[in-house]
RNA sequence: GUGGAUGUAGCUCAGCUGGUAGAGCCCCGGAUUGUGACUCCGGUGGUCGCAGGUUCAAAACCUGUCAUCCACCCCA
């Protein structure tokens, strides 16, 4: 294909019956936010430059693309939408009642390289709470995915979570340096991909002993078999043994405690259905610069494509924008990876969607073409999607192809002798049945149908 | 940004050690002028990703480039 009639790279079109799947995943976590009173707003998919790179992280920063526009402002594309929500809530904080409950749903974009399930362009649908730093936000927001997954039939799937402070406790009890904290967190979060040699590795590249690393996991060494409130609880005792700054270990212990409440929670309700599991992992990172406290990641175990959602708490971002301090907490769904795992489960799901037109009606010569336009508007105010066929040719054997092809359901056939009785010869493509009826019983055949 | 594989018709692919392209499906027309899924007959469609180079001759060999996929990096 030649370079002009391709789309950029990580761009894509999107056929009219790949959209019926497109469309019914996000209406179906549209209509599950709006369940937990989420309020839907929208924002500019261009900001200034300035404001989308602040406190992102470096690696993020070389995503985003960037341009001057007439009068020599920079402006970037948006590539998340935690950083417009600041701004969004920083602007119009007066006007939002609080804690602020909103969501949003559209295209966002990353100037990377492109792989399985990473796209230039793409949408996220994000739900977020600015206004509150009770921890239960989190188990919110994190119930409301298990309830979006379920209804998607997303399959099977693991929450992994974990918490920025105690990160921060256990690096320090690892004796590792503050400054080096960013790359010490980078290189464990490899851990189950490069193993403990790589990790080590990375860690003498970036000036860290691998004493730091034996001390770190040793730290975290909790019994695989044991559940997590009782890892959480061993790991609290180390914790408190080993922390000698007072403030991060209160931060750590603060830490733990919001932890066994999210797992507390998950226990408790029973909203849970068992293809979603809560796991803490001390190993969980998360690259954006900007999180505090409760990290997590929502991975599928049947397909293999990265996760394919994750969000967590970014306290005080909005006060980066001229907003006073508040807790913020969210969520970020990767919609091209769910309808990629929901695409990848059922290869056929493409073919099962019906045409969303329920009638194609045509006429045989122009003496009915009137007859025919009042039909259509009668279906259509009936709710009754119609298509009207445009062809002069009035052949009704090339009509019938087209129409099965395109998956409508009913032919309808205005002739002579139709217009004649005022009716018309409806027949069911599937059934290969045709019945000579009004208008009005052929609207009822095809809503009971 | 780095490394690897791939790129031939709308789709899936064949094309030998260089001799200027083929199948199946799809599409279009007809057999069948008020009735589609099967069948039969016929037909459209490709500067072989793009640009150079080597050669009498390149889809094939060389270089560059673009795109896709994979692995890094990072991430939804």
């Amino acid at each position: 294909m030649s370079k002009l009639i391709q789309p950029p790279k990580g761009t894509r079109d999107f056929l009219p019956e790949e959209m019926i799947l497109r469309r019914k995943v996000m209406e179906t976590i549209r209509e599950c936010f709006a369940l937990y009173g989420f309020v839907e707003i929208d924002s500019p998919v261009f900001e200034y430059f300035e404001l989308l790179s602040r406190k992102c992280g470096s690696e993020i920063e070389k995503e985003i693309y960037v341009f001057e526009d007439k009068a020599k402002r920079k402006l970037g594309l948006r590539f998340e939408f935690t950083s417009p929500l600041g701004r969004y809530y920083a602007t119009n904080s007066e006007k939002l009642t609080k804690p602020f409950k909103r969501y949003i749903i559209g295209k966002v974009y990353r100037y990377e390289n492109t792989q399985a399930g990473r796209y230039r362009e793409f949408y996220q649908a994000d739900a977020d709470i600015v206004g509150s730093y009770s921890v239960n936000v989190e188990n919110e927001l994190l119930d409301l995915a298990v309830f979006t997954l379920e209804r998607l039939g997303m399959g099977n799937y693991e929450i992994v979570i974990n918490n920025r402070k105690i990160l921060d406790g256990i690096i320090n009890a690892a004796g590792i340096d503050e400054s080096k904290k960013d790359a010490a967190l980078r290189a464990l979060d490899k851990t189950a991909k490069i193993g403990e040699a790589g990790v080590i590795k990375e860690f003498k590249e970036n000036g860290i002993g691998e004493e730091n690393y034996r001390s770190f996991m040793r730290l975290i060494d909790l019994n695989a078999e044991s559940e997590d409130s009782k890892k959480l609880t061993a790991l609290k005792e180390r914790i408190c043994a080993d922390l000698k700054d007072e403030s991060i270990k209160n931060k750590a212990n603060e830490g733990i405690e919001e932890l066994s409440a999210i797992i507390g929670n998950e226990r408790k309700a029973e909203t849970r259905e068992g293809s979603g599991v809560i796991k803490f992992d001390p190993l969980l990172v998360r690259g954006l610069g900007y999180y505090t406290g409760p990290i997590f990641e929502i991975k599928s175990k049947d397909v293999a494509i990265g996760s394919f959602a994750a969000g967590g708490r970014y306290d005080n971002l909005v006060e980066l924008y001229g907003a006073r301090p508040e807790g913020a907490c969210g969520i970020s769904f990767g919609v091209e990876r769910i309808i990629d795992i929901i695409t990848e489960r059922d290869k056929d799901i493409l073919k099962s969607f019906s045409s969303p037109v329920k009638v194609y009606i045509i006429y045989l010569s122009e003496n009915e073409k009137i007859f025919a336009l009042k039909t259509a508007k009668f279906f259509r105010l009936k709710g009754i999607a119609v298509e009207l066929s445009v062809s002069s040719e009035h052949n009704i054997g090339k009509e019938i192809k087209y129409a099965d092809k395109k998956g409508i359901e009913y032919f309808a056939v205005i002739g002579e002798r139709e217009a004649a009785e005022q009716k018309l010869t409806l027949k069911n493509l599937k059934t290969r049945k045709e019945m000579a009826v009004s208008a009005e019983e052929a609207a009822e055949a095809i809503k009971r149908n």
